[in-house]
DNA sequence: CGATTATGATTGAAATTGATTGACTTTGGC
DNA sequence: GCCAAAGTCAATCAATTTCAATCATAATCG
């Protein structure tokens, strides 16, 4: 990891939420504190951020659409480090020049800060993901169109026909609300809605579900297991989940949770 | 391998990506470290690209969207007066309910100031406008589908049919690079692409010069005077310029800079 | 053919990184 | 308010990586 990655990908996290503790950018980045150190003290001294004790914070105010709105941030803040790890598994499926998709969502928003150091073409439907990768990375970004609805974060044409469906791609990322032997499960209908238009725009479909995914039901079936390639979860999975996924014949990428966030996940 | 060869691969591999090292770079050009730090130092120099300990990285970091902007923050800075008054005589033609189409642009960004206490239905191609009304507003934004291009803060879509069709409205908002006898002028091919596909989707178009732009030419046409409902200027316009606008049978409305701001002005 | 230039290898210098240590700060309980 | 515990930080050092300078060889040019 070159030394400008790693401050893309700081000052990528800084911009997200007020603060960034030491421990978060170590996990994002991989490196030691010392090193993490050292880079927030250049990057104070850049002016780029400042620096607090613990981490570091934005240096202006301005934050990103949603992340302070209330519905983004609670959700944001749960299994955070599971997100992470996962969000980096599903980064590291793509290579430079790829053609994507992602899906909004807290989980999927994290890829935001690996996808810093790629150059992809990145078709989204999510206002804040394609605000923030506008800022902070060199990534193609494209988006449907539509109306933009603050709760959900997401941009909604009411038409069948919106342009969306012009943009192809290997692979399409999406979170979910929950994952059982029926299929896909989601609970808002207005994110059933924006995702069955994509859902159609890719080869392979990647799920980004922590584990406790597997344990959730919801009203809303998007698709059946069938429909999906690839689910990256964190390894708190259980046996009988990853049975089911076998059965369906659904590629399972278990991504390993960063030692210090664990140890804090399992001190609370 | 010749050198400009060498040099050719290079700069290719860091328009591609954030940052490369120098093995990838020795891979990629099958010559030995030496030789690509040296071309790396020549084209340093040369400042085609900008060298970083373990490679090199693209000359321009990410570029910034919104008012911070290099290229949108310099036009930005003049006029602002004028704009901010034609600006506001704009949004004042607007009722809450109404349903309007706004292009992007340095006069029609400050728009968002006074829409901040309207409930309007916006439809815009320009990302900070969008960006800017659904942080500081209640308006409901939409946006056409496409790519956003960094340099001009608009989305625009390669495709004829891009679901930006289907909202109509009673007046759209432009500025434009100059306004003479043969019409709307404008500068860069991107935005004129952008503006004609919004153009037809309006009743009314309303412009947004301020005086300067009366003498101002340039090579792209968009659309005669004929098209043009009214147009919002400030008080610094000509008769001759006036006179113009009257014989094409466009309605004038003539914005009063603030007295305080003209003094400004008048300092500079 | 000689001279100039480009290339690759080698080597020592310099910078970066991660771990360790001890000092300092904050937090929570009493 | 005081103390202990945990957390945070700066300084240091060793290991690694990266860089620059040098030199020998190969290629190019006049």
């Amino acid at each position: 990891m070159l030394e400008t990655e790693r401050h893309r990908i700081i000052l990528s996290a800084v911009q997200e939420r007020p603060v960034v503790t030491v421990a978060d950018l170590c996990a994002l980045t991989g490196v030691s504190e010392a090193t993490v150190r050292r880079d927030i003290a250049q990057l104070h001294i850049a002016k780029k951020l400042r620096r607090v004790r613990g981490g570091a914070e934005a240096i202006a105010p301005p934050q990103f659409v949603g992340i302070n709105a209330r519905p983004f941030a609670v959700s944001q803040a749960i299994n955070i480090a599971e997100k992470r790890a996962i969000a980096q598994a599903a980064v590291d499926l793509c290579e430079d020049g790829d053609a994507i998709i992602i899906n909004g969502g807290t989980t999927t928003f994290q890829m935001v800060h690996p996808l810093t150091t790629k150059r992809l073409q990145v078709f989204t439907n999510s206002f804040p993901i394609a605000e923030h990768l506008l800022k902070q990375s060199r990534n193609t970004v494209m988006l449907p169109a539509g109306a933009i609805y603050r709760e959900q974060n997401i941009i909604l044409s009411p038409f069948d026909d919106d342009g969306s469906n012009h943009f192809y791609a290997r692979r399409m990322f999406m979170g979910c609300r929950g994952l059982g032997p029926l299929g896909l499960m989601e609970g808002d209908p207005l994110l059933v809605q924006a995702e069955q238009k994509l859902i159609d725009q890719a080869d392979d479909l990647v799920v980004l579900a922590d584990s406790s995914k597997f344990s959730r039901r919801s009203s809303l079936l998007l698709c059946p297991l069938t429909r999906i390639h690839t689910v990256i979860t964190d390894d708190g999975i259980e046996d009988r989940a990853a049975s089911m996924l076998e059965a369906a014949e659904i590629r399972l990428i278990v991504a390993e949770v960063a030692a210090s966030d664990r140890q804090k996940r399992a001190e609370e």
